[in-house]
DNA sequence: TCTGGGGTCCTAGGACCC
DNA sequence: TCTGGGGTCCTAGGACCC
C-alpha cells in the first residue's frame, strides 16, 4: 500500500500572506493566543533564529531591528483555509484523513495517465498553490511513519527534492535514515530520546534496526509499532471518517492577572460555556468536568487548583455546566493569590441520544427545545447575543489580548478583501 | 511588566466482582 | 507460618503530537 501526507509550510504565516501581499518576502511571525509568543514562523523570521515558541518579551529586540512584522492568530481564517486545502485534496483522492490544522494523509489514485506518484505529487502541489494559495511539501511511503519522515526530509532539504520525497525504495530510505536522528522522527519526543542514546539508538537507521520486541521493552507498544514502521510494515489504518470527540477544552491566560473570587468565578463561567457551547455543536454531551486555575509557571509560589465533578446525568446545559464551573472556581479561589490562567475541560463525551439515563435525577424535558432556541439565536446573531447573566456583560480586562489580528478576510462579510 | 491552546493514546494501580 | 485467580472498569499521570 501507499501512503502520502501533505502539510503546508509555515501554515498560519502562509495563510496570513495569502491576503495581505505586504506580508510576502519578509520576516513574519504569527503569536499564539493572548500575544505571548511566537507560535509559527516564516522562512525569513526562522532566519533570524526566532525559534519556535519564543515570548515575545525576549524577541522584541529582533524584531525591531529586522522589521518582523507580527500577527495574532486569526484562527477562523486558519480553520477556513484548511478547508479549503482540504477540497482541492479530495479533487485528487477519495481517501482524504485529516490530520491536523495543517496536514492531511490521503491515498494516491491509480491514474491511467501513467504519470508516478512523484509527478502525481507535484502536480497537488501546483493545484494547492493556484487555488488556494498555500505552499505545501509532499511526502511518500508504504507506511504512515515512513510517509511522515518523508515529508519531513523534504522539508529539511527542500531546494534539493523540490517538496515531494517518496521513501518507497529501501535503498533510499538506508542512505536517508544514516544520516537523520531520531529527535527528527514522529513520536519520538525527548523522554524516549533520553532512553534511546544509552543504548547506542541515535540515528534513524538505528532505530529502524531494533528489535520490535526491544522497541517494546525500552518504550511501550507504541514504539514497537513505529520501529515496524520504519521497515514497512503497517500498523495503522486509514480514517476517512473523523472519530467522535473523546474530550474538550477551553482554557486562556488572562489579559490582566486575576486576584479576586467573583472575576474568576465570573472568567471561568465563560469557559464553560464556550465548552458547552462546542460540544452542542457536535451533539454530544459530558460526564465529567474540571475545571482549573492556576498562576504563573514563571513564578514561585503561584497557585494552582483543579477539581473533578461528575455530571449526572450527562450534560451539555451551559446553565448546568457553567453552574458547576463556577461553584469549583470559588471554591478552588485562594485569597491573595495572583491567577494568570483558568479553564473547563469536558471528559467522556457521548452522542445525545445515546446516552446514559440517570434514574435519580432525570434532566429537565424542556432544555432541548430552550438550547436550540440558545444556539439558533447565538448562530444567527452572533456569539454572546444570548448569555446567562453569570457570564456578566461586555469585554473584561482578563479577557485573551489579541491586538494585533488580522481582518477575517474570509468569514466576516464586512471585511472581505477588496480588490482595486 | 510580559512566557499558547487543544488533543490522543498507553500504562499502572486501585476498586470491585465472582 | 501458611490466605486464589482472574476479570473489568476507572483514574491519574506520562508522553507525544500539532
Amino acid at each position: 500500500m501507499s501512503w502520502a501526507i501533505v502539510d503546508i509550510e509555515n501554515f498560519y504565516c502562509s495563510a496570513e500572506r495569502v491576503f495581505d501581499p505586504t506580508l510576502r518576502n519578509v520576516p513574519l511571525i504569527v503569536l499564539s493566543n493572548g500575544d505571548g509568543c511566537a507560535i509559527a514562523r516564516s522562512a525569513e523570521a526562522k532566519a533570524l533564529h526566532i525559534a519556535m515558541g519564543a515570548p515575545m518579551f525576549k524577541i522584541r529586540e529582533i524584531v525591531k531591528r529586522h522589521g518582523v512584522q507580527y500577527r495574532s492568530s486569526s484562527y477562523e481564517l486558519y480553520a477556513d483555509m484548511n478547508r479549503r486545502f482540504n477540497m482541492v485534496l479530495s479533487e485528487f483522492s477519495d481517501t482524504v484523513e485529516i490530520y491536523s490544522i495543517d496536514e492531511s494523509f490521503f491515498r494516491l489514485p491509480v491514474l491511467p495517465s501513467g504519470l508516478g506518484d512523484v509527478e502525481q505529487a507535484q502536480r497537488i502541489r501546483t493545484t494547492i498553490k493556484q487555488h488556494v494559495g498555500l505552499p505545501t511539501r509532499i511526502g511518500l511511503g508504504p507506511t504512515r511513519t515512513l510517509s511522515k519522515v518523508a515529508n519531513a526530509l523534504a522539508k529539511a532539504s527542500e531546494k534539493v527534492w523540490n517538496g515531494v520525497i517518496d521513501l518507497h525504495d529501501e535503498g533510499l530510505r538506508r542512505r536517508m535514515f544514516a544520516k537523520w536522528p531520531i529527535e527528527e522522527v514522529w513520536g519520538i519526543g525527548k523522554a524516549m530520546v533520553k532512553r534511546l542514546h544509552p543504548l547506542g539508538v541515535r540515528t534513524t537507521a538505528d532505530l529502524a534496526a531494533m528489535h520490535p520486541d526491544l522497541a517494546r521493552d525500552v518504550g511501550t507498544v507504541v514504539l514497537e509499532r513505529l520501529v515496524r514502521e520504519l521497515n514497512g510494515v503497517e500498523c495503522s489504518d486509514f480514517q476517512p471518517e473523523p472519530e467522535a470527540l473523546k474530550s474538550t477544552a477551553v482554557t486562556r491566560s488572562f489579559g490582566e492577572p486575576v486576584r479576586d473570587r467573583e472575576v474568576l468565578r465570573e472568567a471561568m463561567v465563560r469557559r464553560a460555556v464556550r465548552a458547552a457551547e462546542k460540544i452542542r455543536a457536535q451533539k454530544l454531551q459530558a460526564c465529567r468536568l474540571i475545571a482549573f486555575a492556576h498562576g504563573s509557571r514563571f513564578k514561585p509560589n503561584a497557585p494552582s487548583a483543579s477539581k473533578v465533578a461528575r455530571l449526572s446525568p450527562s450534560t451539555n446545559d451551559p446553565r448546568v455546566i457553567a453552574g458547576t464551573a463556577a461553584r469549583m472556581a470559588e471554591a478552588m479561589f485562594e485569597q491573595g493569590a495572583v491567577y494568570t490562567k483558568c479553564g473547563v475541560m469536558l471528559e467522556g463525551l457521548e452522542p445525545e441520544s445515546g446516552a446514559q439515563q440517570d434514574l435519580f435525577s432525570l434532566p429537565d424535558p424542556r432544555s432541548p427545545a430552550l438550547l436550540a432556541v440558545l444556539d439558533g439565536i447565538n448562530d444567527r446573531f452572533g456569539r454572546n447575543t444570548l448569555r446567562l447573566a453569570s457570564e456578566g456583560m461586555g469585554a473584561k480586562s482578563y479577557d485573551t489580548k489579541r491586538a494585533y489580528k488580522s481582518p477575517s478576510w474570509t468569514t466576516r462579510i464586512d471585511q472581505v478583501p477588496i480588490a482595486r
